[in-house]
DNA sequence: CTGTTAGCGCCTTCAT
DNA sequence: ATGAAGGCGCTAACAG
């Protein structure tokens, strides 16, 4: 395969400047009027030799990389890849490439990847963050690259955000577990204090005053959206004198946890207690009872995060404040008993 | 934040050469027996403005990237994104960035791919091959750029591979069924024809040949390593009129298809048919009845495939021909029956 | 319609 | 022990 180096190579070979190739190359030849005699000639000797412009010299002298950086806290996450795989898929149709980080759930390496991304000249971050601190992101943000947040929602920061209303998701999903009879529903949530999880839990809470039940502050539990978590708060719930007969799972790790609690404890879904967990997986469907879930748009948030970003690239508005919120799905399967011919009780 | 743009904005500051401050950056200071005095100064100064050096200028100069690839055929499957993960983990720890591509189960994705990263001038390529054609990668290993393929070992090729042990592990897992009274045994497999594929239907065989067992080509079916063919094939077997006792699914995605195809027929997995999938998941610990599977290394994998690329980069050998087989473990758990003690027969 | 020139920020050779 | 100069490959400004 035969390959030329450089425009100067390619130029020398049609027996024309650089400059010319260049326009051609770049689709300038009408702008600078290039005839098509000539125009023709480069286009076919690019081809026949293989010519790629470096991408180091172009984006030295036109400071555009067309890479976008993507940092997540678990690429590992089902959740988070899908998210990914659809990020990937909207940047490349637009012509970026994604250099992809792993914050591993911590602020600190998340602080590191932000300044690694800067310095590696992206064009632009799209960054579902972890824990509680922000501070990081806003100085981050003095550095004018553009930002996207998803996932989350980041008060009194200027970024723009793509999440899902978090609090609909949890509200349908209570309301859902209400009409089969269930009044008494515990809720076991992740890390206390971001939207994300505020946003579920109000939800939860209107769910059940929308149908004048008590908020019992003890059924609701946790502060952390991993496995563990899951486990040790079923435990806790489970020991209640007055047992919740249903579960809220404020993230799919969480719901893991439950189900192992749940099994050691030989209490099976749904017939001894029923459960709704966020985001829904490939194999929600084929569980002990196949799980209803509260389904969040994946592609759709990694598609809009990719178009937000490059508005704000293409505008040079670091700090537009774009809040785009997608609407979840209830998925009802059979993780829900309907209770509502039982007497109530434990 | 204070931030300097260049070397030379750093040097003018100081108040001495941007060659002496070059130096000092790049750890040569003693190489050039620059004094401690002026490299103290350059360091605290490029500490102090938030000196980062321009990557494409550097990459124009020195030809280095520091950033590798990464083709995976599907971001979302975790398989995927549990290596991505490791490879992503490993590469910044060496000081590389990976730029994600997800080839969608597509060849011709694939081989554009392989070409946009080469134009991004990725130092190396990490490559999770799809489909049956492999004369665009052995024309792409051409160009120089280093391969590693992962997951699959590509005949006649000179390229580095990691892999599972494929043909033990189905050994193991079909090893399992027998010692477990069932003698038909059904194999639902992927792509024929990939090294994948066929070591793992060989593992089968054998297993079954140690025993004695007749192998019965009607229950090795499929060829693709999606779920619907799990689903396709499960109903295929269960319309024989000597039904397999239990099926080994060549994939987690298999495996999904099969669970649906059984729960669609009422029936339950292990009392009326036993299943061994390949590849863990985080949920199989948690399915209807949690799974025995066999289990790849993934972060051995992923870091091994890291280490191997960044040897042939430095070495500059493109060609050099590393495989490593990686053991696969079966995890037992609770999807195959003991029907040993029960009249053969359907 | 096409070419010449200069400079993006860096590192290395050569010079001192 | 430090600097000056040149060039990596590209494109935009300027010049015809």
């Amino acid at each position: 395969m035969v390959q030329v180096k450089n425009i100067k190579e390619l130029a020398a070979i049609i027996g024309i400047s650089a400059t010319t190739v260049s326009r051609v190359l770049n689709g300038k030849a009408t702008k600078y009027r290039i005839s098509d005699n000539t125009s023709k000639k480069v286009l076919d000797a690019a081809a026949r030799f293989n010519y790629y412009p470096n991408i180091f010299a172009r984006g030295l002298r036109l400071e555009k990389t067309e890479t976008l950086g993507l940092i997540v806290p678990d690429i590992a996450n089902p959740f988070f890849a899908s998210i990914a795989k659809s990020i990937e898929f909207e940047s490349r149709l637009k012509g970026y490439s994604i250099i992809l980080c792993d914050s591993m759930d911590s602020c600190q390496t998340e602080t590191i990847l932000l300044q690694l991304l800067a310095g590696r000249k992206v064009e632009g971050i799209i960054l579902a963050p972890v824990g509680l601190r922000t501070d990081h992101i806003s100085d981050f943000l003095e550095k004018g690259v553009p930002v996207v947040i998803i996932d989350r929602y980041l008060p009194g920061i200027q970024v723009p955000s793509i999440i899902t209303d978090n609090y609909t998701g949890a509200l349908q999903a209570v309301e859902h577990m209400i009409s089969k009879g269930h009044r008494k529903i515990g809720c076991i949530q992740g890390l206390n204090g971001i939207s994300l999880n505020t946003d579920r839990v109000n939800g939860y809470k209107d769910a059940l005053m929308n149908h004048n039940i008590r908020i019992e502050e003890n059924l609701i539990a946790g502060n952390d959206f991993g496995e563990q978590n899951g486990y040790d708060q079923t435990m806790k719930l489970l020991s209640l004198r007055d047992r919740p007969t249903a579960i809220l799972a404020l993230s799919n790790l969480i719901s893991l946890g439950i189900m192992r609690a749940l099994s050691e404890n030989g209490l099976a879904i749904p017939d001894d207690i029923s459960l709704v967990a966020f985001d829904d997986q490939p194999y929600s469907a084929y569980l002990a009872s196949p799980m209803t879930t509260v389904d969040q748009p994946k592609e759709e948030i990694g598609k809009r995060a990719v178009n937000t970003l490059l508005d704000s690239i293409h505008d040079g508005d670091t700090k537009r404040q774009t809040n785009i919120m997608l609407k979840p799905r209830l998925i009802v399967r059979n993780s829900v008993k309907d209770i509502r011919d039982i007497k109530m009780g434990s």
